[in-house]
DNA sequence: AGCAACATGTAACGAGTTACATGATTTA
DNA sequence: TAAATCATGTAACTCGTTACATGTTGCT
């Protein structure tokens, strides 16, 4: 049930509607660690307004209905995110294709070993950028801006990933670019 | 549809059944990039089947049957592992709770960041002797052991999240004093 | 003989995606 | 006034989990 955790973490931050959170996803959060469209968005805050976890603080033109935290759907989320199950949900693609690039023949696995390491570099020149503007417009003595860890997580994901594809090049005896 | 991908690349390897495919999932794949239970890999063999991905190649005590790739097979592992789609499917709860973080009280924080860092630590602890010992024992002539590249992923990613759960209690622990 | 491991399947349910469906408000 | 954006909802389908269900083989 981790969508209703997901929604009561975007909601800690200030009420929000389905329509605003369904935005949401389309950012990191999304790209990294969960996604879901309005579909699901809607009827689940319907199920955990109806648990008490969440009100409808507000409603506004075209029907739109603003969602807030309840002290109980506070209390749900710090319990989630303080315990740990044993073993964590994980479904990733990329991962899945990193397992299987020995199943490839070797020039099939370097050239998608090459793409993998161009790919990363790609994504960290566009956002390096941004978390070094993020640094420089935050003042040192506010708390860190919601997202700054995230993207931090982001960054140094992408350079573990670049550094695993050109080490796999090397390992697999292939001429490494760079 | 990643499940009929994993399935094809694990049958890349050699023919396995139905058992066998399912207590791959309890290791490293299973772990790091997808699940799967036996009540779905049965049925998704059998549509893999009559699809002509895969064959039963043989037939062996208690119905045990071993599937085997086909061309066909191989050619669709192939193709869906180099063309990566603009988006690819990741669900982590892991990661969600890191992109979650900041929803909590300052001190809340701190006890789950730490958390995290002491248990990548753990599994490094584990994880980086296992590779230590495969290294030694392989031939560097001989082709890279399979899983190898997978294990140095996990390793390289704990890594990383170590180092990034490290950087944020720094970056909490300079605004809130405690 | 009894137990663990091997081995396969189905059914009910939960979770997510895509497509269908509708309408209000703002802006150019 | 037309288009873009805001805003919400439902239905059919796919994928995965948990629970139910059954039977065989090898080992001690």
């Amino acid at each position: 049930m981790s969508l209703r955790h997901a929604l009561l973490g975007l909601l800690a931050q200030g009420p929000a509607s389905g329509y605003d959170l369904t935005r949401a996803f389309d950012g990191g959060i999304g790209q990294y660690a969960w996604q879901a469209g309005h579909s699901r968005i809607y009827p689940e805050l319907g199920k955990m307004a109806e648990a008490g976890l969440v009100v409808v603080d507000e409603t506004g033109p075209r029907g739109r209905k603003s969602y807030a935290l309840t002290d109980e759907g506070r209390t749900e989320l710090r319990r989630w995110m303080l315990h740990w199950p044993e073993r964590t949900a994980v479904r990733d693609e990329t991962v899945l294709r990193m397992f299987l690039v020995q199943s490839l023949e070797p020039d099939d696995a370097r050239r998608l070993l090459e793409g993998i390491a161009e790919h990363c570099a790609a994504e960290l020149a566009k956002l390096r950028p941004v978390m070094d503007e993020v640094d420089a417009e935050h003042d040192p003595r506010e708390p860190v801006p919601f997202g700054r860890l995230a993207g931090e997580y982001g960054l140094r994901q992408y350079e573990a990933v670049h550094g695993w594809a050109l080490w796999s090049l090397e390992r697999m005896g292939a001429t490494v670019p760079g």
